[in-house]
DNA sequence: CACGGAAATTGACGCTTTGTCACCGGTCTG
DNA sequence: CAGACCGGTGACAAAGCGTCAATTTCCGTG
């Protein structure tokens, strides 16, 4: 039986060609994906667009994404993977309610306003139609919010209320107040993440509990 | 000059063979798509493939839609011209916050639970992707919730907030609850609604109240 | 009833996009 | 330095797109 051969973690420096060409290119890609997104919209776009945004040819495109969609994937995870571990960290370190919603909303906020380039480029589409698009990473980040919620009511922080729904309040009022706050002249986080924070801070004491925990749906 | 003549407006019975075959052929196209947009989900979904679910020429789907945003935007818009004006009415005659809320909540649940094929279907994609698009006749409505939000403020039934943010709220708690309300065993909209009105029951009271009403964004 | 023309349907056509794969040049390993 | 091999290349077949000249269907009129 061959041995099993670690490979070689090698200093960033001192990567073969190959393996810089490689990282190399995904980047091009990815780059000009951003670029042809924000021009044409998700929906116009075509594969071909992105290539011909690119000095490589279409079937080095293939090597690294399978379609359109995959590469808007990686966009998306790419901006999830920044804001996760900043949502999480803050809700863990919250010593009340208050400090776990408002902590969640204005990091979110502050969040999409210096992404706004990829928030909204990448919701345009042709015309009055908009997408919206959960990758896996941002559905992962979900599921984060719902256990740190039930996290929270299990230490007697929140009381016992249905946290899948709570959740997709959550995320339900970060989303679509967000789209409206980069609408206006001035985009404001603190008063979007005030506002956000005082209706939950206010709605949840009112929130039907429940006896036990809800198992998940999905 | 030539005499204008008003087309005459025959009763539905006696209409011609041309215009009962074209109400005929946007209906089957429609109904094409509903079945197809189902199995492949939007995303995957070709005009080509519209048309083979139909008996009709590729020329004739072309003199009814011009794409398949177009297909789908009807469907939703659909959709859409049934529920608005059940929930238009549901917030005029609210006599307070509690029944403009719970009835709005309610009204919306029930619809969804009811149209689910297409509130479902049509959010299915490939894979884990997921695409929300909203149609004008859909982005009328949400016109039409702030509207009648600013008229209960100026009614005094509500305190003056900020009625863009409340809206987007609202829309946002509305369609994300919606979805993970779907995905259990068992739907259960009244639990849903109960939910969402206490959230904003007990959130409106808290919110940051305005000088004066907000003037719209876009 | 039959005829002329308006209106709508048809499907083949030219063009673009898609994804693949045989080829080949540069890179790595021994 | 030689040989293996990794991965970039672009031509290609298959499929989708939107159009339009030809054709069929329908309607109003004499």
């Amino acid at each position: 039986m061959p041995e099993y051969i670690e490979p070689i973690p090698r200093p960033e420096a001192m990567l073969g060609k190959r393996e810089q060409t490689k990282i190399q290119n995904r980047e091009t890609i990815l780059e000009a994906a951003r670029r042809v997104f924000a021009e044409l919209g998700y929906g116009a776009t075509t594969v071909r667009d992105i290539i011909r945004a690119t000095p490589l040819a279409s079937g080095t495109f293939y090597n690294y994404f399978k379609s359109k969609e995959e590469v808007f994937q990686a966009i998306q995870d790419e901006s999830a993977l920044r804001i996760r571990p900043r949502l999480h960290e803050e809700r863990v370190k919250a010593q009340s309610v208050e400090e776990f919603i408002s902590g969640t909303f204005r990091t979110f906020f502050e969040f999409v306003a210096s992404d706004e380039f990829n928030f909204r480029a990448i919701r345009r589409n042709t015309d009055t139609l908009r997408v919206r698009m959960d990758t896996p990473e941002i559905i992962a980040g979900f599921q984060e919010l719902r256990e740190d919620l039930e996290s929270a009511i299990a230490r007697g922080m929140l009381p016992p209320v249905d946290a899948d729904y709570l959740m997709a309040a959550l995320v339900g009022v970060a989303f679509e107040v967000a789209e409206r706050m980069l609408r206006r002249e001035v985009v404001d986080t603190d008063a979007a993440a005030a506002f956000a924070t005082a209706l939950f801070m206010g709605g949840i004491r009112g929130l039907p509990q429940l006896a036990e925990p809800k198992p998940p749906a999905s």
